[in-house]
DNA sequence: GTGAAAGCGCTAACAT
DNA sequence: ATGTTAGCGCTTTCAC
């Protein structure tokens, strides 16, 4: 099968530790011998046998990337990581923690791999301590827990501004559609990526509180972050005695659910209701939908970075970054059809 | 770090290579003994190096994933395979050969994964070759290539459905968007899935032979398999001299767009068009769109099986799989609303 | 700048 | 049923 390092060295008449150094561009190789090293290796379509650098290495090269295989964000931050990840020669591991019985186990991880990246957090606190009783190293990507870096979008800000915008046309009375019910945030069950469900709905407030508008319990609904569970929201919310003339749904998935519903309902959109997303699906230009938009593959790039700067792999790094850094990036609204000024528009 | 296999010997009282049978469940071992040893195991937290059993035994128990990361079948396709490999022992490797510039290097999969399994091929056909030629085994998903054996579903059967569907409501001006361009098939340099897009207009054609309807090429575009090329494509079919009254689109992606398209141009869907896609979309529902809805998961539970045949990891298959097999599974037709009788229907 | 040799932590004969 | 031992193919001191 494929050559052992023992034949490159036979073939470049060195031996096998001058053909790792030369092949892994270690310095203290006289640029000759490197040179004939790699056309040997060439020649003979020589690849190292990944496990055994490994072993004798210590170190792995793979991330693991722990991800629920549903969502399609995770797809685009994984779009953007992987990129940088294999251009350092990282090997990308994955993880589904979602079906399986039982609370995720960490242990295999060990040894397995050297960090791990996780998008648009799947796991519980909980499960989260445990890796890091582990201590593999992860960054994530849509949430913060206290203890690992991380990226993600300005979530508050983010919700101000559609709020905020809805509030400019006019709109008194909108209605929020979250991804998760409202939690004392004490709950060490509740999955990590609930803080974004959490800081877009305290957007929400906000942005109503700077206007002056006090905010109705009754104007807010709970859809789980699917389209399915827009829908029903959209629904309850329209149903109302005294409904909303605007609705921020705190996701684009549930937007599009709640576009379904309204759409079902002979309501028209924006007339009779305007809709604002959140999230920058890929999918909310087909429906026109006005949308918040996060860069996805960006924050992936951005976590691999990280990820890379953790392992040391970035030997060069100018700029270190810190290990328990939390970038925030900044959203951008995307204005489409679904919004307008309320029917009874008095700006 | 995580203890190894000799701490686990000594505390149990065996050898590490009684400790690695029993471990892993090997024939010869004590039932006390095995009891013991797992005891003792558990106690240290003992995970075995994979990287030193990789390298002992030759084996890499590592399945490659070689797909596009763009794309939303190859998730469905992943998480039905998911499980059942998890489920086996074996680790996910993922490759996107996409953005990448190169044909696609096979080289450093050798060496690093047992078999690779390839949703909704990204590969031309050379690449495909290449893989062959490094003795890679692997199972396609979408798409038959020769020498892979395969999981798909029956294009060509379900496009005639489709398409005789809408022959059944009246139509007789029927259009049709496919995913690419009709080629000769010798080309080398088409991506693999190019099969399922000329199964699916060869299903369109037939439906139309027949039911006695002459092909008209000024009623077939092109639409990539993106929603904008959907779009684009169905933008082009209304508008020329004598435009169909039913559209089949070859994928629900397109679909999406085709229905934008159609909604812009303020085209009434099904009233003044009626649209039936491809793909089983989880966003079809969304849409109401009439669709033909093939299995993604179980086609990749069923891949994930023919791969685990291939390596003998299930030693006790009642059915042996045959490696050339071509597993092709049935679609079926989803009715919504975007699918009627021709305005002038005469039936 | 390069080579020799000792592992890395397992598995797989081969003994017993 | 269990133990002994020789690798698996690299990396990494430590000499030179």
């Amino acid at each position: 099968m494929g050559g052992s390092i023992e034949e490159v060295a036979a073939l470049a008449g060195v031996s096998t530790a001058t053909v790792s150094r030369a092949l892994r561009g270690l310095p203290y190789v006289a640029e000759s011998t490197r040179r004939r090293v790699r056309e040997a290796a060439a020649q003979l379509e020589y690849v190292a046998s990944p496990q055994a650098s490994r072993l004798a290495s210590g170190h792995t090269r793979t991330i693991g990337v722990i991800a629920d295989l549903t969502g399609w964000v995770f797809l685009q931050v994984l779009r953007g990581a992987e990129a940088v990840l294999r251009e350092a020669g990282l090997d990308l591991l994955l993880y589904n923690p979602g079906d399986d019985s039982g609370p995720f186990d960490a242990l295999p991880l060990r040894k397995r791999v050297d960090a791990v990246l996780v998008p648009c957090p799947p796991l519980t606190l909980m499960e989260m301590r445990s890796l890091q009783a582990l201590n593999i190293p992860g960054v994530l990507v849509g949430a913060s827990v206290p203890g690992f870096p991380s990226v993600r979008v300005d979530d508050v800000g983010g919700a101000r501004t559609a709020v905020q915008h809805l509030i400019n046309l006019g709109h008194r009375r909108i209605g929020l559609i979250s991804g998760e019910a409202a939690g004392d945030g004490s709950d060490n069950r509740e999955t990590a990526l609930s803080t974004a469900s959490a800081d877009r709905r305290r957007g929400y407030r906000e942005a109503l509180a700077a206007a002056g508008i006090e905010c109705d319990p009754g104007l807010e609904a709970v859809g789980g972050f699917t389209w399915r569970g827009g829908e029903r929201a959209m629904a309850e919310l329209f149903s109302v005695e005294s409904p909303p003339t605007a609705v921020f749904v705190a996701d684009d998935e549930m937007a599009m659910g709640a576009l379904r519903a309204l759409r079902r309902a002979r309501l028209r959109v924006p007339e009779d209701m305007s809709v604002i997303g959140f999230g920058g699906h890929d999918k909310a230009e087909v429906f026109e939908l006005t949308t918040v938009v996060q860069p996805l593959a960006r924050q992936g790039k951005i976590a691999a970075e990280l990820l890379l700067s953790l392992l040391d792999a970035v030997p060069d790094a100018s700029q270190n970054l810190d290990a328990s850094e939390v970038v925030v990036l900044p959203v951008s609204i995307e204005i489409r059809d679904t919004t307008c000024r309320p029917a009874s528009g008095t700006t």
